[in-house]
RNA sequence: GCCGGAGUGGCGGAAUGGUAGACGCAGCGGACUCAAAAUCCGCCGGGCCUCGGGUCUGUGGGGGUUCGAGUCCCCCCUCCGGCACCA
């Protein structure tokens, strides 16, 4: 009979889903696992990337599940979003229908995968019973002063029709899901304040040890901390004074001018008060219609237009310009800067530009600076001079001396300022979780009372164009205020969805829950995620957020955890012909047609071993074929074992008792085989090199002839053993030959072989024997030799003999079962 | 520019400071076959030689530590990723 994986698969996932096997409860009797990949969004199919997500999780949690751990294992789909949109414009279906059609046509994919997944436990952000919760935590947020109305440049995507979070801008300029370059717009728009959280989430990366250094990296740098000092220069002739943000204020006495962002609130009132109001409103005009990666762009030429203004500074009483330049960022610190052109790289370019003066506050340890001939700023270190008091003291020494100095005599405070902004959540989008304001001339905004959740996704059709419908839609805008009961307008803005995928993780322990978006026992019991897997492209963004979300929920008193996910292993790139898989490069694999092909089970062990989970994976249908032809050595392997094997005693012979050293090896190797799958998958996290191990198991199993009755017991053991270490990796043919082999019980839920201990330690080891740290010859002596023992054995062997005739040995290096090491001259 | 990560056969990739190249793919030789596919057996980093053995060399390049370095340290090169006028 040969290998039918299609008969196979199918039959043992029904047989999964009828015996309801991956079902799992709160049991506070076992160590309880959370294993979570990252929720796909729905787009139509799975590709590539979800194929080898899912098949990591599913080895994780199904290997997990044989060790005895209580494994939650669930699935759900992140299922709001723009393309559901884009679809309802290009073919004309509602974006509900063909979402929910995605739902179910993924997850059907997703049980062909053979996954492992409590399937009771589905969640859907797109669903009323889901988003009523995503609103009613967006209420919370709101209560508690986390969630705020603000008229702010905001970052605009043209093609998306809709504003971005600054996370959500990506490659200096571009939206992170069209790829078009982003403007500025200056709009009134909710955020949420992540900023608030911007020390706890920098300061608790340092607990997560199962997280790759990598994302904490990259989440350090989008967090962006600097400590500086916050101080303020009157201006002459007005009586409000420009505030400025330093993180030199070791350069105080070198401030030759002062720089506004062109949208600073200042710059106005400049312009008209002076004279040349004109020169300065144009120049403004025209550096705030650029696009960010123009304005942005590292090199770009300098400008600026002097408002004739001079500040005083607070130090020295000295007067400098006020200009207005382009460099300068309205969105961080004060939108304003101290120009210290001697240290610092920009001001210097700003000001050979506009001929403005350059003075010297810091000199280098060695050899002395001018301002004449300087070519770049000086930004090292080095000891303060030109600075009243402070001169001769070394930079080290001067930033904190300084600092205390501007506190105490009331000049500056000290600040800490953060590059993460509050997250922009509303979007002018049709298919997300309406926010729940409403409002109301009389009251202002109102929030929906938590009764009268959801607010309902009206079934209204998109509109040409892609503009949402909600602001076209009155019989849905018009509404009352919940306070007075006067007329009152809905907010017609959705949430951004990295909200609702801010929470599911939570909702997964406990998604049938009515009277709350969780409950208790059952996420304190589950949480935190134990292991999460996903892409490496959302280091700053939902890896961020979820860790946001779950700070303020935790602070909030709904749950215990301060971080929702304790491991996190981020896969590699699916790669194709040295590209990334993708429709434009046409070099996409589709996930059916190989499982059609070949099979679950076989892309599956492909996708495992061809590279280790965090590295990318280069497809090979060469290899998709080596992994099948593995799987069909397996089947015969049982297959030719016939009657003998399958009525062979299920029993394991002691090593002690087998007479014969071949067969004592190959007991050995069983043996050392699940020790090391076991530490491969599950310390390693390296499952390529436990395929590896897999694959020798059964090479040797192949090569051995069974002769006595004993023999046949250990050939079945080694069956067994390799089925059992298999079928996390490939559960359909383990399962079914499993079963050929007569067994009861399926394996899904069989318990993980138990390692005897004896079986790990050798009976002879290979010693190398090296001269002067080169390997001469190789000779097979008993292990556990002493070292004294294993230099007289090796110096006493003929052919090592031979080859030190003549020589004098200075030195043996011994190491114990592996090598000897004889260091001569001569 | 700053900060990470990585460079190992023809390819994907293995190697607690101790036999470099496990396992697989491709390739080559052979068996089976009328033939092919499938399957099975053998070989498979490079050079040289008196070749079923020997010898030198070899983990991006150059130095160092060590009895011994792919692995540790220093310098350099290349590629990939993140951030990038953040004051």
């Amino acid at each position: 009979m040969p290998y039918d994986f299609e008969r196979v698969e199918r039959k043992w996932q029904q047989y999964w889903a009828e015996n309801r096997v991956f079902d799992v409860e709160r049991d506070p009797g076992k160590p309880k696992f959370y294993c979570l990949e990252m929720f796909p969004y729905p787009s139509g199919a799975l590709h590539m990337g979800h194929l080898r997500n899912y098949s990591i999780g599913d080895l994780l949690s199904r290997y997990l599940w044989m060790k005895g751990w209580n494994v939650l294992h669930p699935m759900g789909f992140d299922a709001f979003g723009l393309p559901a949109e884009n679809a309802a414009l290009k073919y004309g279906v509602h974006p509900k229908k063909w979402t929910w059609d995605n739902i179910e046509h993924m997850t059907a994919q997703l049980k062909s995968m053979g996954c492992s997944y409590d399937w009771r436990r589905r969640v859907e952000t797109c669903a009323p019973e889901y988003y009523r919760w995503t609103q009613w935590i967006f209420l919370l947020f709101l209560k508690n002063g986390l969630a705020y109305r603000k008229h702010a440049p905001v970052n605009w995507c043209e093609s998306c029709q809709t504003v971005l979070a600054n996370e959500q801008v990506i490659d200096g300029g571009h939206c992170w899901r069209c790829g078009s370059v982003v403007t500025k717009r200056k709009l009134e728009q909710w955020f949420l304040n992540i900023t608030r959280y911007a020390q706890e989430l920098l300061d608790s990366l340092d607990s997560l040890a199962g997280w790759p250094e990598r994302v904490k990296l990259m989440q350090r740098n989008w967090i962006g901390r600097s400590e500086g000092v916050r101080l303020t220069f009157p201006v002459e002739g007005l009586e409000k004074g420009l505030e400025t943000f330093t993180t030199r204020f070791d350069t105080i006495y070198g401030v030759t001018f002062l720089a506004l962002a062109p949208e600073h609130p200042m710059v106005e009132e400049f312009a008209r008060l002076s004279p040349n109001g004109e020169q300065i409103r144009a120049f403004v005009k025209e550096t705030v219609q650029k696009s960010e990666i123009e304005r942005t762009a590292v090199g770009g030429e300098k400008k600026g237009v002097d408002t004739g203004f001079k500040a005083i500074n607070p130090v020295n009483g000295e007067k400098v310009p006020i200009w207005v330049s382009n460099y300068i960022l309205i969105e961080y610190g004060t939108g304003a800067i101290m120009g210290v052109p001697a240290h610092d790289q920009r001001d210097f370019e700003f000001a050979r530009k506009y001929g403005i003066p350059i003075r010297l506050v810091i000199q280098p340890e060695v050899g002395a600076l001018e301002p004449e001939t300087m070519s770049h700023a000086f930004e090292e270190e080095g000891i303060q001079c030109n600075s009243a008091g402070f001169d001769g003291l070394p930079t080290r020494e001067s930033i904190p001396r300084m600092a205390r100095w501007a506190e105490e005599t009331g000049i500056g405070k000290r600040e800490v300022n953060y590059r993460l902004r509050d997250w922009l959540i509303s979007r002018q989008r049709y298919w997300g979780a309406p926010i729940p304001v409403v409002y109301c001339e009389k009251c202002g905004i109102v929030p929906i009372p938590e009764e009268q959740l959801p607010v309902l996704l009206p079934d209204v059709q998109v509109l040409p164009g892609g503009k949402s419908p909600l602001p076209e839609t009155p019989e849905w805008v018009n509404t009352t205020c919940p306070a007075c009961g006067g007329p009152a307008r809905r907010e017609t803005d959705t949430m951004d969805t990295f909200i609702c995928s801010s929470w599911y993780f939570l909702r997964f322990t406990s998604p049938w829950t009515q009277d709350g978006p969780f409950r208790g026992e059952d996420v304190n019991y589950w949480m935190p995620v134990d292991q999460y897997i996903g892409g490496i492209e959302h280091a700053c963004l939902h890896l961020i957020y979820a860790r946001f979300f779950t700070k303020v929920l935790s602070d909030l008193g709904y749950v215990e955890v301060r971080e929702p996910f304790t491991n996190l292993l981020t896969q590699g790139m699916v790669i194709k012909d040295g590209s990334k898989m993708s429709k434009s490069k046409g070099n996409v694999v589709d996930p059916d047609e190989i499982i059609r092909k070949y099979g679950a089970d076989t892309a599956r062990l492909f996708i495992l071993f061809a590279a280790p989970p965090d590295k990318d994976l280069d497809w090979s249908e060469k290899g998709v074929e080596g992994a099948h032809r593995f799987l069909k050595r397996v089947w015969r392997l049982v297959e030719e074992g016939g009657a003998r094997l399958k009525e062979a005693p299920r029993r394991r012979i002691p090593l002690a008792e087998i007479e014969e050293r071949s067969r004592r090896e190959l007991k050995r190797r069983i043996h050392s085989t699940i020790e090391n799958v076991g530490r491969d998958i599950e310390k390693e996290r390296q499952f390529n090199t436990a395929v590896a191990r897999l694959m020798e198991l059964s090479n040797d199993l192949s090569d051995f002839v069974p002769e006595t009755d004993q023999d046949w017991i250990l050939y079945r053991e080694g069956i067994e053993t390799l089925l059992l270490c298999l079928s996390p990796f490939t559960p359909h043919l383990c399962e079914e030959l499993w079963e050929m082999l007569g067994n009861r019980g399926c394996l899904a839920t069989a318990a993980w072989p138990e390692v005897e201990a004896d079986c790990l330690e050798a009976e002879s080891v290979t010693i190398v024997m090296q001269v002067n740290g080169k390997v001469r010859e190789k000779i097979e002596l008993p292990a556990g030799l002493s070292e004294e023992q294993l230099k007289e054995r090796v110096l006493s062997h003929e052919a090592v003999r031979k080859r030190l005739e003549g020589k004098e040995i200075l030195k043996v290096i011994a190491v114990l079962d592996r090598l000897v090491n004889v260091v001569v001259k001569g």
